[in-house]
DNA sequence: GGAGTGACACGGA
DNA sequence: GTCCGTGCCACTC
């Protein structure tokens, strides 16, 4: 557990209910701005816990990339689309509009 | 030690 | 909006 996963699943989980965010985002406020992909590596060690909402974590492109890894390759986006976020053929159309923006953890 | 891979991002076409 | 090439960090052969 370094400290950088330690403050990804803490980002994540801070993602509020009807919000997502980029794995992007996280990488820079966890203070590795380059390490996006670093971000799904780690979420995909941890797997969906109930602690760790991975499903409001998406691509800049608002594509839904993790779905695969889930449970059912349906389930993320049956979630999101439970908090509000509406999901248009695995992704989301309006991303800017529940984009939600990380606070720095970097300190 | 080196090469391949991944739930990505960015710039250019 | 899309596709392609390159860079990125950590992990596994």
């Amino acid at each position: 557990m370094t400290p950088f996963e330690k403050r990804v699943v803490e980002l994540v989980r801070r993602i509020p209910p009807g919000k997502v965010t980029t794995y992007g985002l996280i990488a820079r406020a966890a203070g590795l701005p380059r390490g996006a992909r670093m971000v799904g590596w780690i979420l995909n060690r941890r797997k969906f816990s109930p602690d760790l909402p991975a499903h409001r974590v998406v691509n800049r492109h608002g594509l839904l990339t993790g779905k695969m890894h889930f449970e059912t390759p349906t389930l993320m986006a049956q979630l999101l689309r439970n908090e509000g976020v509406p999901v248009r053929d695995d992704r989301i159309p309006d991303l800017d509009r529940y984009l939600w923006i990380p606070p720095q953890t970097d300190e």
